[in-house]
DNA sequence: TATTGTTATACTCTATAACTATA
DNA sequence: TATAGTTATAGAGTATAACAATA
């Protein structure tokens, strides 16, 4: 007989919407105005794609593992390694195990260019935090953690 | 002696430094299903190009408007614009009062697309929401407007 | 036959510089 | 001369399909 769910919550939930609105903008524009200013030698989509390689030096990976990793087809990767290769920030040679195989791996100035950008990152980062009181900071650590299950499970 | 700046800020800040990594992770992977799945008609440029359009009908925006609005440059609107105006999404009409001007609209179907756009996106949000407590929500709600005013001052 | 990587091709989004038409 | 828009050109990032080499 009653009118569906529960009309209190949808209030709840469509202010969560606004404000969730709000902060994808806000987002949106803070990065625009970082990439504005530093004009870093690494785009994110590069940075994407080379983070792996951080974590399996000196060896490297594979092209299609690269891809797999950063989200992308192999065509793409392919493409972003010549380009990452020509400025001297990845090697690629031939697997020994395998001759089908190439190793990406990252050269002193790729992991260099890479480090500074995640500095950069975090840097901006903790200044953005350090505005809120150590109270929030718990606050929103907690909320983040439950909205990140929540993108999971939808 | 003690050294420098207190260490449990730092703590609290990094926790959520790990969180928001986490969370915006989730998104990225959340809005690459999404788009995946319904292969809208609209991609996320076209639609904050003509979001400006549903506030200002039936008269229309000039080019330049539009372009500032959507934060691109002139001439990457335009390309845009011819792409939608030959899928029958808007028009362009000489401004009557000004002739170096074009007044660019909305037709009926663009109306539709962007609606229907705006629509996904709110049902998706709201689906994702809905997995939260009421009392997540509102917690939710208060700590991204924090964070959204935390983006805006840095 | 299956897998790894590359080439060919195409589309979107973005920019700057140079141009046309109008004010 | 200044402004509105377009054209020319370039480059990053993305994809699919077709191919070569190797397992």
């Amino acid at each position: 007989m009653a009118p569906a769910a529960a009309p209190t919550n949808d209030v709840h939930t469509d202010d969560l919407v606004v404000a969730f609105d709000a902060f994808v903008k806000a987002a949106k524009r803070s990065r625009a105005r970082a990439e504005g200013a530093d004009g870093g030698t690494l785009t994110s989509s590069q940075a994407d794609l080379l983070a792996p390689l951080l974590e399996c030096e000196p060896a490297g990976l594979g092209l299609r593992a690269l891809a797999r990793l950063a989200g992308i087809a192999a065509p793409t990767a392919t493409r972003m390694v010549d380009g990452l290769q020509e400025r001297g920030l990845v090697t690629r040679r031939r697997d020994p195990d395998d001759g089908r195989a190439v190793l990406i791996a990252l050269t002193a100035d790729g992991e260099d260019a890479l480090r500074e950008r995640r500095a950069q990152l975090l840097a901006r980062r903790r200044a953005m935090f350090e505005l809120l009181t150590p109270s929030e900071r718990r606050a929103a650590a907690r909320v983040l953690s439950r909205l990140t299950s929540a993108f999971e499970g939808s």
